[in-house]
DNA sequence: CGTAAAATTGACTGACTTCAAATTCGGTGG
DNA sequence: CCACCGAATTTGAAGTCAGTCAATTTTACG
């Protein structure tokens, strides 16, 4: 992605909002008429599944990530996008960013390449989901927490805000919040992890990630592009939210 | 899609090969260079979770799909793709498929589109295997199979092939094949399901989709858009793999 | 047929869940 | 500054779904 393609994308048509604390922002079923790019604050995907109502968390959503490009695609949204803090989105008009997309084919294919890294990410998840028993699937989820704290510039993958309950993470992680408390508890005495209210501290962080399995290979993290002139152009995160 | 569109899709330069049962077709870790569509037979997506080898299967790909759009867009492969049985496929180099995308609108929003609903294919995933049990998740499973083999042309949704052991069912459920082959069981004793050899039967698909919770929304089926002159172009199959 | 792979069965174990209650935390108003 | 209250966290005890280990039977296929 160019300079030039990084200032069309900062020009498109936008509205700004404000999403309060807990706000569901998009509902599963519902037909999406635009794309919204998350300025500030955490939102999470999340799907009912049976008919109890039991959920799934599918993701944390970080300042700078697209929220709903897949819904405005596809017609119809398959899962609920839900404010996890108070939030500040970009509304941005589906037309127009598809217009954009095909005009010029290095942003096109950076949405593209976006797109792939979130289905990457879910197919992660469904690894762990399916294969990695509680203790490492809380830590794999931690490491990418921080990993992804860094590079959406909100701490380091060591130490990082983590603005969700243990029933958050339980719905995240296919477990109870029961079990959840108690492998966090173990992880916290084993020394491998430190929590002081909503942050939490990883003093080895290698050491966690052997843990988890944890590496950052499925993330795609490209490079830091310095273009001549000092812009730098970063995947997933596909602009930056302060600029806009 | 436009017909002009399919035609195009069609054109692009490609190399037929065959690959042989349980073959690796592309490896975690690997960069992929070029792009394959699936032309006959069944392969899966597959990805090494722990230092102890488990593995978690993570879809299967039927004729029609694009096996590794993901993989030649991120530079590296965060999974394995493996042949279930033999298949025949179609190698396009990545460029071509590339300016073709970006030339006409309308192919690459439906390369984008297939891409998006893999996207939700994993994100179902995700949900079955964080909070569904055994019965309700391979209930689930047996339900996408059957649609996916309609819209394939493999069969109908309560009348279909599965070319996988309970190991390849085990491993994609995030089960033992053990307590794979007792739910199995348990489906069939209730009259839901009935096996033989490779083949299943539903006899009340709605029966069944209940019992997995099962909806075709997340699979984001297109009504086949009759053009003009009766050319069918339809999602996730991108691409008529008999007319290849 | 004969053989190896796949499916099936049984007995036992364990990770995670469920239900229930106590404690701590964080924010608000007096 | 402190008392209060609901939310969140923590702890305990008992139950269950799914895993492990170990055979045995059936199936597929040369």
């Amino acid at each position: 992605m160019t300079e030039a393609d990084c200032l069309a994308v900062m020009d498109l048509p936008r509205a700004i909002r404000d999403v309060p604390r807990e706000a569901l922002f998009t509902r599963q079923g519902d037909s999406v008429p635009q794309c919204t790019v998350l300025l500030s604050g955490y939102m999470f995907r999340q799907k009912i599944v049976t008919r109890e109502g039991r959920r799934q968390i599918l993701g944390v959503q970080f300042p700078g990530d697209i929220i709903d490009l897949q819904n405005s695609l596809l017609h119809r949204s398959d899962h609920n996008v839900q404010a996890l803090t108070r939030c500040s989105v970009a509304v941005i008009p589906v037309d127009a960013l598809l217009s954009l997309a095909f005009e010029r084919p290095g942003a096109g294919r950076a949405f593209w390449t976006a797109s792939l890294v979130d289905g990457a990410m879910f197919r992660e998840l469904a690894a762990s989901l399916g294969r990695r028993d509680a203790r490492s699937r809380i830590a794999h989820f931690l490491c990418e927490f921080g990993v992804r704290s860094e590079l959406a510039g909100l701490g380091s993958r060591s130490a990082f805000e983590l603005p969700m309950t243990q029933d958050h993470i339980a719905d995240a992680m296919g477990l109870t919040p029961i079990h959840v408390n108690r492998s966090l508890r173990h992880l916290d005495t084993e020394g491998l992890i430190v929590r002081a209210s909503r942050s939490v501290t990883i003093p080895d962080f290698d050491a966690l990630a052997e843990v988890g399995d944890f590496t950052t290979g499925y993330l795609h993290i490209a490079a830091p592009q310095r273009s001549p002139d000092g812009v730098s152009a970063r995947l997933p995160s596909l602009v930056d939210s302060r600029a806009f």
